[in-house]
DNA sequence: GAAGGTAGTTTGATCGATCAAATAGTGCGA
DNA sequence: TCGCACTATTTGATCGATCAAACTACCTTC
C-alpha cells in the first residue's frame, strides 16, 4: 500500500519547500511563475491531491456545507427538494465545496446537529430549507455566528427589506400572477384559486399573486373573488373535495390556479377535462399527466444561495459578514410551463 | 470567540492525561470504571466534542460515505433514490457516519471523483446506485481496494452467487410474482406485462416474476404470454402507446402489471377505468391517482447496505474484507400496495 | 524476594497541511 | 556604497486527535 504523496514529496520533486507548494495551491500570486510551473508539473507527475482533513485541522474550515434532508418526503412535491439538492451539489462542486447531509427529527434536534457538525469542523455553513415564522433554527445560527442561507424568505414583519440573514426565494406572487394572467388572456373570467389555509407565508404570497392579477383584470368584485378563494390543506383528495364543493354550490368556474401540483391534480379530477388548471412546482406528476404548472428555477436558487454564502468571488464560506455591501437576498422568478392536457378526468 | 475544548482540557479537569480521555471515547474497556466516570463527567461539563478532522488526519478514516446524486432525476421515479438517500442518511447517522454527496457527468468522471474524495480522506467508502452490466466503476473500486456496496445486484453470469462485491437489491421477481398472483386470484386471466426492452437486468428479472406466476397459473400458453409481453422504453407516453397498440390489435387484456409507475400510468390511460393496473415503485404519483403499486422497502435496503459495509457490529467501514464469513449480499422483498383506483381515464 | 505478568495510565511521536516569522534575493534612491 | 523597501522562499510551530511504547503499581509464582 503505497503512501499518498504529500506537499513534502511534491516539494522534493520540484526542488522547493513544502510551503511553496502550499502557496501554489492557495495563493498562487505569491509564487514566481517559473516556480509555479515547476511545482504544478510535480503535482501532475505525482498525482498529488491535498489531504482535506489535514487542511481542515489547520485552517478550522471544512469547505463543506450541511443540509438537512427533510424528515418526510412531502408527498407529491418531494422532488422539489431533491432537485434543489442536486443543483446545489453540482454548483458547490464547481466551487470546490462539498455537501454533507444530515437528518433531524425536529427543530431542536436539528440545532443539536448544527452543534455537532460544526464543532467537529465537519461543515462550516448550512443551507436551510422550509423555514417558518419564528424559526428557532435561524435564531440559533445567528446567535452562534454560524454562516447560513435559507431557501425561503423570512416571513416576519419587514424582514424582507432588512433581513437578519441571507436568503433566496422564489417569487410565488409573480408565478401565480403570470399563471392567472395567462388564463385571463385566453378568455377565462372566473378563475378560482386553490391554496392553503392562512397564515402561510408561502401560500399567502401565492394567493396574492392570483388576487392581484384578478383585481387588475377588474371583471370580478371582491366578494366574487372571496367566493373563488379556496383554502384547504395540501393533498389530492383535499383539493378535489374543495373544488367539488364549490361546483356543487352552483358557482361557475372557468379555470383553476393552485398552490401545488397535488391540489391541482385534485382540481383536475373535480372539474373534468375541459377546464384549464395550473399547478405549482412542475413535479413529475404534472409532466406525466400533462398538467400546466409553475416551475421554480431551482438551479438559480442554488446558484444564488452559494453566491450569497461565499460572496461573489470567493471560495470561502463567510456568510453574513461578507455581504456588507452586496444585497443580502435573491428573489428569483418562476416560469409557467404550459402543457396540452392529455387525459385526466374524474369519476368515481 | 472561546476555544472549543480538546482532549487535553477534558483531561485537565478530570485529572488524567489526554490519552485516557481518548481511551474513554474509543476503547472504554481499557479504562477503570472510576476513571471513566470522572472523564465522562468532565466531558459533559465542558460539552466536549471530538474534532472530526483531527481524528481523521490521525486515523486516516473519515467515517463518511460518499454517494452520487444521479445526474438527472429519472422522471417520475426520481423519488426512489430520494427516499433511499433519506433512509441511508438516517441510519448512517445512528452509526456515527456521515453521508457526503457528489455529482458526476459520466462513469469516468465518477471515477475521478472517487479518487478525489478518497485521497483527501473525505470519505472512506461509497454507495453506488444504478449499476449496470460491466460497470467500470465497480471494477475500479475493486482494483483500488475501496470499500463499497451497490444498490442493485451485479448482473453478470453467476455473479449472484459468488459476487465480487457487496450488494443489496430488491427482489423484483418476487414483487411482480406477488402482484400477478394477486390479480389472478381476483379473477383476471389475461394479464399483460408492460416492461422495458431486454436486456435489462432489473427489467428481465421483473418480467420473469410475471411470467413465472402466469405459467404456474397455467391458463395461457407460452405463445399467448409472448403476445402479452410488451416492451418499451420508460415513459408515460410510451406505455400508453404500447398498450393502445395491443388493444387495437384485438387482444383482450384483463389486467396489466408493469415495471414502473410511469409505464403503469401510461397503461392506465390506455385501458380505461375498469381494468386493474399495478405499477412499480409506489411513487407519489401512484399514491396521488390511486394506482396499486409495488413498493421497494428502501429503509431495509439502506440498513442492509450499512450492515454489509460495516459488518454486523462495527462502526468502521471495512467493506469487502469484513465479510469473509458473513453473506455478502442482501435481497429484500418488496410488497404490494393495493389501492382503490379513483379516477384516471384516458381520452384526448 | 527476585523475576515475570498484567491492568491502568502516561509520554513522545506523528498524521499533512497552513500560519507566522525568519531568511535570502533585488531594486533603487541618497 | 549603504540602507530600506519589497519580493520570493524557507523554517519552526501548530491544529487535535491517536498510535506505540514506556512506565507504575500491584499480583503471582517458584
Amino acid at each position: 500500500m503505497s503512501q499518498l504523496p504529500t506537499v513534502l514529496d511534491v516539494g522534493r520533486i520540484a526542488g522547493v519547500s513544502r510551503q511553496t507548494v502550499s502557496n501554489v495551491l492557495n495563493s498562487p500570486e505569491l509564487v514566481k511563475p517559473a516556480t509555479r510551473a515547476k511545482v504544478e508539473a510535480a503535482i501532475a507527475q505525482l498525482g498529488y491531491r491535498p489531504h482535506a482533513s489535514a487542511r481542515r485541522l489547520r485552517t478550522q474550515k471544512s469547505s463543506t456545507l450541511g443540509i438537512r434532508l427533510d424528515p418526510m418526503t412531502n408527498g407529491i412535491s418531494g422532488s422539489v427538494l431533491d432537485r434543489f439538492l442536486h443543483a446545489l451539489t453540482e454548483r458547490a462542486d464547481r466551487r470546490g465545496l462539498r455537501v454533507m447531509l444530515f437528518t433531524a427529527t425536529d427543530p431542536q434536534d436539528e440545532i443539536r446537529q448544527f452543534t455537532r457538525l460544526r464543532d467537529g469542523a465537519d461543515v462550516d455553513g448550512f443551507v436551510l430549507t422550509s423555514t417558518f415564522y419564528g424559526d428557532p433554527r435561524t435564531e440559533w445560527l445567528i446567535e452562534n455566528n454560524v454562516p447560513f442561507v435559507t431557501f425561503g424568505r423570512p416571513w416576519g414583519i419587514d424582514d424582507m427589506n432588512d433581513p437578519r440573514h441571507l436568503w433566496v426565494d422564489v417569487d410565488g406572487w409573480s408565478g401565480l400572477h403570470e399563471g392567472t394572467t395567462s388564463l385571463l388572456n385566453s378568455g377565462a373570467v372566473r378563475i378560482a384559486y386553490l391554496g392553503w389555509p392562512s397564515p402561510s407565508g408561502t401560500g399567502d404570497d401565492r394567493r396574492r399573486g392570483w388576487r392581484d392579477a384578478m383585481t387588475e383584470d377588474g371583471a370580478l368584485s371582491a366578494a366574487e373573488l372571496d367566493e373563488l378563494d379556496l383554502r384547504t390543506i395540501d393533498g389530492v383528495g383535499q383539493g378535489r373535495e374543495a373544488v367539488k364543493r364549490l361546483l356543487e354550490s352552483g358557482v361557475q368556474v372557468d379555470a383553476v390556479v393552485s398552490a401545488s401540483d397535488s391540489l391541482a391534480l385534485g382540481a383536475l379530477l373535480a372539474v373534468g377535462p375541459d377546464v384549464p388548471v395550473i399547478g405549482y412546482d412542475n413535479t413529475p406528476v404534472a409532466a406525466a399527466i400533462g398538467l400546466s404548472s409553475i416551475e421554480q428555477p431551482l438551479d438559480d436558487v442554488a446558484a444564488g444561495a452559494l453566491q450569497l454564502l461565499l460572496g461573489e468571488s470567493g471560495r470561502e464560506i463567510v456568510g453574513w459578514q461578507s455581504a456588507s455591501t452586496e444585497p443580502r437576498h435573491r428573489l428569483v422568478t418562476p416560469r409557467l410551463i404550459t402543457r396540452e392536457r392529455s387525459t385526466v378526468t374524474g369519476v368515481r
